[in-house]
DNA sequence: ACCTCCCATCGTTACGTATTAAGGACGGCA
DNA sequence: TGCCGTCCTTAATACGTAACGATGGGAGGT
């Protein structure tokens, strides 16, 4: 082993070629003014470049404000623990096929700061900046830190809708108002009239949206407002079987509830369910809105519906792509959700 | 939208600051000579940084100093198909976590050349040195960019014992020669005197590996070689129910078969089994060296082998690291497999 | 033969940072 | 008052690349 050999410059290429720098980076990086260079030079600086094992050096080439071919992932959970690397897998998937297929490389902003915390200004630094642009992706963000990308006009997509107070983000988002809306109109076609909605509490994008689609749903099937009830889920105030047989007795017949990181809605009502003794779907029908992350956690097939999560990880990037060539304004994208029709729905049985 | 507004640079903040440039380096960046920066400016410095929104350029700094706090990732296949996704996905998982476990950010190599070839020097460029190191990962590698690699003395680990004429390199392995070594005196032990060894016919480390083992296993066991039948299968011809009736004739009790990447032995052999209407493991016990990429393919619970894999990727990065900071030789490693114990394999049935 | 034009290549500069050696202010001590 | 030493700050430079304007020479036209 030589040691710490510092590798080869365009210098070194070009005087190895017996040209200028200036030619030798005309060959590798073409560029408009490419075709400019004589075929044999071409061939001169190119062989010299494979004798010496010459590399761009990304970090002079982006510094000098040209691209990388490196798009970022930068996720504010970590993707990988097991626990929830189902949710997270199919977004990964599209992303690294899309930037795959676009011929750029991923960069996995993996590292936690040194305190543990994901940031992404760690010391003040932007580390995103390597990459010529970035996918986000993540339930929990960092606000100011959203805030400081944009202010710094660095292009990004966030995989989610995403709102940052006065300014204008891009995103590829899942349509939670249309994909709730068709659930209450599903769960009207089969006879349900009285319905609850079983929400957490915190007050993201994505609780808004549903409720949104949930009210809106309501309005499509015609069903007023004093027919359904509302119930916000705190973290530690469980679902109790009381209250879910209060529900039953007036008259509500089915759950739409929503899932969370830990799936604690979903298991706090099935809980709920089996000490009141009520079976599902038969005495009441439970939906779904979304993927229930831990697939382990219950063994139901749920009626839900489920995200075009993959999709959604490859229309990021393009959207990204475009981004970076049009600098353009910030873009939304709403993408469709599947209505999976699993057995914790039924049919509402005839009132005698 | 500002439109494209340069970030702000270190000339802005000193500016503003009414100090140099180099004043905000030295404030900024610390080093050794952090300290030597007046309280009163350092506050200067800070506060002009914060109201400019100023960020460090990483571009800049790692061309100065040489580190990028990146390791790569490249994979002579695509990792992420979702066939093999289960295969690979520890690797990726153990590499993931180690890398961010140390403070270093991930880069996927994931973008295939323009011929649709995944190769390392895609117009003889090495891309992989925009990392500091990388660790390689996947069967079907590309030797002659291996020892390019060596040549041009970037630092790289291999996950799985590959060898390269000539040149030595590092690498994480799982022990496969112990384990298969293991698997027959676990056959032995439950009274399995003649054998079968079903093993593809490319030639390869990891095949050489338990090819060796097995002999090892005999020699422990005290199986002389006469006892035993080992058959290369070729990609087209599959095992035909006649071959394995001969096999069980001659005695055989025991088939010990290599995993392939798309289970080819495997499912060859259990179509023979079914086809001979011979039961596993009543009539003939099944090991498996290794890990069933698929598990899909086949539903049964397979007496077999597994490799440390998350194990392997965490320490694969290890490996890399140390070879950075010491630049020294290169290194290997093995690491033990784990007997799993399913149900193809059974006590050999007393003779009557 | 001379002028023109274009093509291939070169010299130079800027990108933003970290570092080193050098400069300047200030106070203390003789 | 003069000298020196200690702090603090600055000017200058290098890193490797891309882009721009400039230059030289050869070919073609008149």
């Amino acid at each position: 082993m030589a040691g710490q050999r510092r590798s080869p410059t365009q210098v070194d290429v070009a005087r190895r070629a017996g040209v200028s720098q200036a030619t030798v980076s005309l060959v590798i990086s073409g560029g408009t003014l490419g075709n400019q260079v004589a075929e044999s030079t071409r061939q001169a600086v190119l062989e010299a470049a494979a004798e010496l094992g010459y590399t761009v050096n990304a970090a002079a080439r982006s510094l000098k404000g040209g691209r990388n071919r490196m798009l970022g992932l930068y996720t504010f959970e970590p993707v990988f623990p097991v626990n929830q690397r189902d949710f997270y897998f199919p977004f990964l998937l599209g992303v690294e096929e899309a930037t795959a297929a676009y011929e750029y490389d991923l960069l996995l902003f993996s590292s936690a700061g040194s305190g543990g915390d994901r940031r992404i200004y760690a010391g003040g630094v932007n580390r995103l900046k390597v990459a010529d642009g970035c996918v986000l992706l993540g339930r929990h963000l960092h606000r100011e830190d959203l805030a400081e990308l944009v202010k710094e006009d660095f292009p990004f997509v966030f995989v989610g809708r995403r709102e940052v107070p006065g300014v204008e983000l891009s995103y590829v988002a899942a349509d939670y108002v249309g994909a709730t809306s068709d659930m209450v109109t599903t769960l009207a076609r089969l006879g349900h009239r009285r319905l609850a909605y079983l929400k957490v509490t915190d007050d993201t994008e994505w609780t808004r949206d549903r409720e949104a689609g949930f009210r809106q749903g309501l309005a499509t099937a015609g069903i007023p407002d004093d027919q359904v009830r509302v119930f916000a889920l705190a973290e530690k105030a469980a679902l109790t079987a009381t209250q879910l047989r209060d529900w039953l007795a007036s008259g509500i017949t089915a759950v739409l509830v929503e899932p969370t990181d830990d799936d604690g809605a979903i298991v706090a009502l099935e809980r709920a369910a089996a000490e009141a003794g009520v079976r599902i779907p038969q005495d009441v029908s439970v939906a779904v809105l979304g993927d229930p992350p831990l697939q382990d956690a219950t063994r139901r097939d749920w009626t839900r519906f489920t995200l075009p999560r993959e999709q959604m990880g490859r229309e990021a990037v393009r959207i990204l792509l475009e981004l970076l060539d049009d600098n353009a304004n910030a873009r939304q994208l709403y993408l469709d959700c599947t209505q999976v029709l699993g057995d914790s729905v039924a049919e509402v049985p005839e009132q005698s």
